[in-house]
DNA sequence: GTTGACTCCGTAGCTGACTACAGGGTCAAC
DNA sequence: GTTGACCCTGTAGTCAGCTACGGAGTCAAC
């Protein structure tokens, strides 16, 4: 898929996709996202495709990967050699799976909490805490 | 629940829960754990409660939410009453329940990849980006 | 009762991820 | 062909979240 369409300026970038100029630039300086080929005596232009490429960034910092796991991510978007490229697969399976398994066992505490809040009035428990507790122990809820 | 057994200095705590000393203080001064009463002319004693507490925040961290907003989910565990309680936790629902649903879409990627990997050579793809395109529209996929 | 490890408190420094200039070049609309 | 908005490069500053350090006090084992 090349470029279809490389109309935007940084600018219109930035303001596309909600970000800061100057973090499209750090994100070209991070390899977060690659620079176009200035024409002689020009200016940049951009893509679509960047703009999603920059929203995906947020979204996936937002879900706690940092600049440098995200960098993996889009290696593997970016495309690489099966050997290598599916092992990194794995582990990032292997974290998104855990990070959605903790995400479910809060999200079940915060919605008893909400339907139980009401059916009854006074306060009512949340044991956020006790959800993630280590052993993944489904068993004991005294 | 009260303390049972507070035995643990702070020092004894931070190797319990894997963080460092100076991160507890940090998180007492921001109102994720309470200092325990200091007996006149002696030091702090913590509990498995305080263990509990920290490797809530760290993995709460590692899910993408701000140390505010683990105080938030705190201010939940702690018990407030119903009716602010319930809001708070309605909004927090919300944002776990999005985060699980672009994880999942993440997952579903990685997960194919990896099978594909297995089962063929070359480059397969991984459209990472695409996964998390904007409008969860599950239609287009050229 | 001394000593070595540790606590307490305050303040300063570091890292990751931006964010803000400054000074010069480019573009497009008049 | 000028002007105002915007681009480019580089460097410095900011903010969240720690991390390190200094000096005085506390504890527990000898």
């Amino acid at each position: 898929m090349p470029n279809k369409m490389n109309s935007l300026t940084i600018g219109g970038l930035a303001r596309a996709a909600g970000v800061h100029v100057e973090t499209i630039r750090y994100y070209q300086r991070r390899g977060l996202l690659s620079e176009p080929q200035r024409p002689p005596g020009g200016i940049r232009r951009y893509g679509v495709a960047d703009i999603e490429r920059l929203t995906f960034v947020k979204s996936a910092q937002s879900l706690g990967f940092s600049l440098d796991e995200i960098v993996d991510l889009l290696r593997l978007e970016d495309g690489a050699h099966c050997q290598e490229a599916s092992v990194l697969a794995g582990q990032k399976l292997q974290s998104v799976q855990d990070k959605i398994a903790r995400l479910a066992r809060i999200e079940q505490v915060l919605s008893d909490m909400v339907a139980r809040c009401q059916a009854q009035q006074g306060n009512v428990a949340c044991p956020l805490i006790a959800s993630l507790r280590t052993g993944i122990s489904e068993a004991a809820q005294t």
